[in-house]
DNA sequence: ACACTCTTTGCACACGTGTGCAAACCCGAG
DNA sequence: CTCGGGTTTGCACACGTGTGCAAAGAGTGT
């Protein structure tokens, strides 16, 4: 009757409670776990609001209980399989978990990443994620003082009391030089891009160290963006005048683009002309013309990890903040020297 | 002073007001653009609120002015490099366009998007972008019931009010027979999933009509998931026994894993001994390994014609619903004979 | 001084929900 | 019937914001 006055709105609980003949404090605590309604009342209340379309408005909640469900996630170049893959584990994990996920697609870098985080707090989000680039430093804090928790992935941010997660970039450069090393590489490269991100850099330093220990010389490259183009320029420059055997690329995209220029265009044979190694597997690091061996990033382990965080602050806010590191694992396919699969390609 | 009993939460207007010695209401007003506030008052209010880091809460706005400006979107496969597209192009026009959008991941299919959609109509979100997959009619009703407008990309629902942006699967499908056919491929093949999306059959049928227009007969793959592995499988199978020497494959993650298996494990040349055409135009397609000649999916277009179907239902709601097309582009690349860029790869 | 107009301000209500508190109700024991 | 205990219910307030309305103030012309 006199609810038809508007229509094109949403069904209220005041809605329900009128057709069903009970106060609305009925409504709200039917649709409240443990809260008082008799089972009667509970019966009508829920059919009359199934038939009316009701659906409880989240937002007013919130007002009341003075914390969305809502968590914010930054991130950018989701292009990336890398990243893409992030994406979908960790918004699938928080949607399984009760939450809703609100995307902060960083696209012009680290430039308006500040800006979207003020953004996303005007929702009063629970947690922010930051899967990917570094948030400015005041806005961090504006989170933290507001008890908005922060949790960094793959970027450790020393002196601030952030929770992080990160995979172990030291050992899994450590590891890949004692891959190439084991292998008999006794001229290595390792391939990275202009991007000075910890954890770009973590890989490609312990690499060095290792090779260093070793007493073998590594040729560095470090130019141009984080993808397979870099990877494919590297191999023209280096691989036409330098004697390399064994290349560290500090990332899957980059490494086939690597291979792609070293076997097309500079006719090496891998493994046994050149060995390479990658690192994060990305789908298209199994595809049988690649067949990379490269590190895989601990994904399930990473947003796991960051789930379980989130219920923690969210129970206890005040609890101390810490770094978690998790391993990154070798996976061994074909384009390492002596550790390809009996079948390896090309 | 009073203010500092909770101090865990945001700061409110309330607060600032007090501390500038004005009403809530001014406070409210100079956060309102076109709002009558004299100028010293807020450029005082405007001094407190960013010294108290306030912030204004969306949440309860939206309870005044009845709506949000969050956008929910939902998606399956992520991972999948031309959903990550779609996804990081139409993301960040959302918000660079002043919205907010909410993830779905339907990473169970179709299963869940039925329920994620009910979850986040309870965040009374003004619109809701169904990239892929299919939502079960009795949602698309009740958002359309409620005013939320839902917008479908490539994926049709005929019958229902909604608006939909779809790429030309069929004017594709028609034009990869015809590049093929005047490669002077005559014994032909395409390659589809077992996927039954409006999509992949427009690509096609539409590839099979107009082959049967020039009467070369066309052998019909559709088994497998939508991925690699699934064009891989096709080669293997197809190109032993029969003597196929043009392929239409309805994806490029498809016509790669095709074009692996016919190079690597069936020995054929591309595109000298089979001719191969892909679609979507996925980074990957570009890789110098693969130089796929395939059909650019028009993501930007989508995505802009998105975004004005959004600005103009938050206009005029009941303006009528529309299907609006867009033409895929050809992108020549070097797995068509004849059509090959001078340097053809491999 | 007065009337008039235009701008600025604050009060009070509204939005949709959760919840403490007390009243009402039910039920069984005495 | 009365009393006590447990359950269910509704009132009323709170959450943080926008905004209509009337009052107050500022400025101007007579």
């Amino acid at each position: 009757m006199s609810q038809e006055r508007v229509r094109s709105s949403f069904v209220t609980a005041a809605d329900v409670a009128e057709r069903a003949g009970v106060s609305r404090s009925a409504v709200s605590r039917t649709f409240t776990p443990g809260a008082s309604v008799s089972r009667e009342a509970r019966a009508r209340i829920l059919d009359v609001a199934g038939r009316l379309g009701y659906r409880i408005n989240r937002l007013a909640q919130s007002l009341t209980i003075s914390h969305s469900n809502i968590v914010g996630l930054v991130a950018a170049d989701l292009q990336q399989p890398f990243h893409a893959e992030c994406l979908a584990t960790l918004s699938a994990a928080l949607l399984a978990d009760g939450f809703q996920c609100m995307l902060l697609n960083a696209a012009n870098a680290e430039r308006d990443m500040g800006a979207l985080i003020e953004r996303v707090l005007e929702y009063r989000v629970c947690a922010i994620v930051v899967m990917n680039g570094t948030p400015p430093s005041r806005i961090v804090r504006e989170c933290l003082g507001n008890g908005v928790p922060v949790i960094l992935v793959n970027k450790p941010m020393p002196g601030f009391a952030v929770d992080t997660v990160i995979t172990d970039h030291a050992a899994g450069g450590r590891a890949a030089a004692e891959q190439l090393l084991a292998a008999g590489c006794r001229r290595l490269a390792v391939v990275s891009s202009g991007a000075r991100t910890a954890s770009l850099l973590g890989r490609l330093e312990s690499f060095c160290d290792r090779a260093a220990e070793a007493g073998v010389p590594v040729r560095v490259w470090r130019e141009g963006p984080t993808d397979y183009s870099t990877g494919r320029e590297a191999a023209l420059a280096m691989l036409s005048s330098e004697p390399i055997d064994g290349a560290f690329c500090v990332t899957d995209l980059i490494a086939l683009g690597f291979l792609d220029a070293a076997r097309l265009d500079r006719g090496r044979y891998v493994p046994d002309d050149l060995s390479v190694v990658g690192f994060d597997d990305i789908p298209q690091a199994s595809w049988c013309a690649y067949q990379l061996t490269t590190f895989r990033q601990p994904v399930r382990m990473l947003t796991d990890q960051v789930m379980q965080i989130i219920r923690e602050r969210a129970a206890t806010p005040e609890s101390p903040r810490a770094v978690f590191t998790l391993p990154a694992a070798l996976v061994v396919r074909g384009t390492v020297r002596g550790l390809a699969a009996p079948d390896g390609s090309t």
